[in-house]
RNA sequence: GUGAUUGUAGCUUAGUAGGUUAAAGCGCCAGGUUGUGGCCCUGGAGACCGUGGGUUCGAGUCCCAUCUUUCACCCCA
C-alpha cells in the first residue's frame, strides 16, 4: 500500500493541472527579468553545518524540522529547509563577490523540506521562488526587493495581499533592544509559557512571535524593535518607508514580525493574505547583512525573500483569478486503413516541423471512437484518412468547432490549419 | 511535537438496528447496420470496503492498534 502513496506532506502536480504552475513560474521568470535578476540553480540538498551556521541552530527550523541524513560517506546531509543559505553558499564558492556588484539571483519552483505536521498551506516539500540581491546596502535595494514581489503579486492577479513590514535592527542596536525587552519582560516572565522561558535566556527577539495568549497579552505593550534602533539601522528604516510612499505602495507597520530564521537584521516583511486559512504568509523576507560572514565569508550586505508555490497558488485560487488552459491541438489524425498511418506519420512531422501541435491515433481505434477521444482532448481539427483518400491524395479536414468539413489535397493542409 | 478529524470502484458518494453475489452518478472502454465527435440509449471493465489484530455463528458496518486524510496549535513559504 505505502508504495503507491506519496510520503506525507507531498503533492504531485498532474500533467491536468501543470498548465497552472507553468503559468505562474513563467510570470515569475519575466518579472525577474525585468528588475534584471538572473536565476541560479543550487542543489537541492546541502552540508548540515550550512544551515546550522546560517539559519541558526537555535531555530525551530533547525532544531527540528529538517531533512536531516548521514550519506554513504559519513557526511550530514541537509535537505535545503529554506533556500537562502544555499545560494549564499554558490555565491561564496563561486567568488561571485568579484563580480560587479551588486549580484541579483533568483530561484523557481525551488523544493524546499520540514518535517512538519501538514496541514491547508503546509506541506513537508514545498517549492519556493526566492530573490536574492547580494552587495548593496541602500535602503533602495530592499525597495527593490520588496517592490518586485508586489509586482509579481500584481502580475498573477492579486492585489490584496497586505505587506507587513519591520525593522529588527543590527548587532549593534539588537543588545540595547534585547536589554529592554528583557527589562520589561522580567517581572512577567513567571507568567509566560515554557518556550519563552527559554526565548528569554537565549533569543528573546523571539518572543515577540510568540502566539500564546497569555504571551501575547504581555507582549502587546512590549518595547517595539523599531523605537530602539540605533542611528543607521533607523536611517535605512526611514528611507525605505520613504521609498514606498513615494511609490504608493501600502504597507503596514507590525512590530510583532520578527522571522523564524536567525540571519536576518534590519528590515524584515511578510505578504499576507486571510483568505487560505492560518497559513497566510505568501512570502517573507528581508535584510541578511549577517549572513556571508556567517557562513565564512567578508562581510556582505544582502536582501531577499521566498515566496511558497503552493500558498501563491492557493491564493490566487481564493482570488478566483483565472489561469489560461492550455492551447488546443491543431489537428488530429484519424486512420481508416493501417496503409494511411506511414502517409499519416509523415503530415505529422510537416505539421509539428511547421509549429503546429498535433496528434494522431495510436490506439488503434475505430473512426467513431477516434472522433470521440478528438473531442475530449479538444482539437481544432481532426484529419481523416481512409482508403479512398489514400487513392485520390486527399485528406478529410473536419472543423470540431464548426463541424463543417471538407476535402483537401494532400498538400494542402498546412495551409489549411492555419 | 500537541489537539481534533477522515479513510467504500479513477472521482463524488449510498450502504438499513452487523446477516447471503457491496450500490449509484460521473469518468473510462466498447457498441447503437454501410467511413465520423459534442446530446441520447445499451453494454462492459473497475473496490482484497486504508492496514493488522480482536468481538461474533457471521463485520464495510462494533472494539483496539497502526497508517493515512483534513483542520487547528506550533512554525513558516
Amino acid at each position: 500500500m505505502l508504495i503507491t502513496k506519496a510520503p506525507k506532506g507531498t503533492q504531485d502536480v498532474l500533467p491536468q493541472e501543470i498548465y497552472k504552475w507553468h503559468y505562474v513560474e513563467n510570470i515569475m521568470r519575466d518579472t525577474a527579468d525585468k528588475f534584471n535578476f538572473k536565476e541560479i540553480r543550487v542543489p537541492t540538498f546541502e552540508h548540515t553545518e550550512l544551515f546550522l551556521r546560517g539559519v541558526g541552530d537555535t531555530t525551530d527550523i533547525v532544531n527540528k524540522e529538517m531533512y536531516t541524513f548521514e550519506d554513504k560517506g559519513n557526511r550530514s546531509i541537509t535537505l535545503k529547509p529554506e533556500g537562502t543559505a544555499g545560494v549564499a553558499r554558490a555565491f561564496l564558492q563561486n567568488n561571485l563577490n568579484q563580480e560587479p556588484l551588486p549580484i541579483k539571483m533568483y530561484y523557481v519552483n525551488s523544493p524546499v523540506f520540514r518535517y512538519e505536521r501538514p496541514q491547508k498551506g503546509r506541506f513537508r516539500e514545498h517549492h519556493q521562488f526566492g530573490i536574492e540581491l547580494f552587495g548593496a546596502q541602500s535602503a533602495y535595494a530592499d525597495a527593490e526587493v520588496i517592490m518586485l514581489a508586489k509586482t509579481l503579486l500584481k502580475q498573477v492577479g492579486l492585489t490584496s495581499v497586505s505587506l507587513h513590514l519591520n525593522s529588527i535592527g543590527c548587532p549593534k542596536c539588537r543588545p540595547q533592544y534585547n536589554q529592554a525587552l528583557k527589562d520589561y519582560l522580567r517581572d512577567n516572565i513567571d507568567q509566560m509559557c515554557g518556550t519563552c522561558k527559554e526565548r528569554f535566556e537565549t533569543n528573546p527577539l523571539r518572543i515577540l512571535d510568540c502566539k500564546v495568549d497569555s504571551c501575547k497579552e504581555i507582549v502587546k505593550d512590549a518595547p517595539k524593535t523599531v523605537d530602539h534602533l540605533c542611528e543607521e539601522c533607523d536611517a535605512h528604516f526611514n528611507t525605505l518607508k520613504g521609498v514606498l510612499n513615494e511609490l504608493g505602495e501600502e504597507f503596514e507597520i507590525d512590530p510583532l514580525i520578527v522571522r523564524g530564521l536567525d540571519y536576518y537584521t534590519k528590515t524584515v516583511f511578510e505578504f499576507i493574505t486571510d483568505t487560505i486559512g492560518a497559513q497566510g504568509t505568501v512570502c517573507g523576507g528581508g535584510r541578511y547583512d549577517n549572513l556571508i560572514e556567517e557562513i565564512g565569508g567578508k562581510p556582505l550586505p544582502a536582501v531577499g525573500f521566498g515566496m511558497g508555490m503552493e500558498r501563491l497558488l492557493l491564493t490566487m485560487e481564493a482570488a478566483g483569478v483565472k489561469i489560461p488552459k492550455p492551447e488546443k491541438i491543431d489537428v488530429y489524425f484519424a486512420q481508416m486503413d493501417d496503409k494511411a498511418k506511414d502517409l499519416i506519420a509523415v503530415k505529422l512531422a510537416e505539421l509539428r516541423n511547421a509549429g503546429f501541435k498535433a496528434e494522431m491515433d495510436i490506439m488503434d481505434r475505430s473512426l467513431k471512437s477516434q472522433m470521440k477521444y478528438a473531442n475530449k482532448i479538444e482539437c481544432r481539427y481532426v484529419a481523416i484518412i481512409g482508403s479512398d483518400e489514400l487513392q485520390k491524395g486527399t485528406i478529410m479536414l473536419r472543423s470540431m468547432e464548426s463541424g463543417e468539413q471538407k476535402e483537401i489535397k494532400n498538400d494542402e493542409l498546412l495551409e489549411a490549419v492555419k
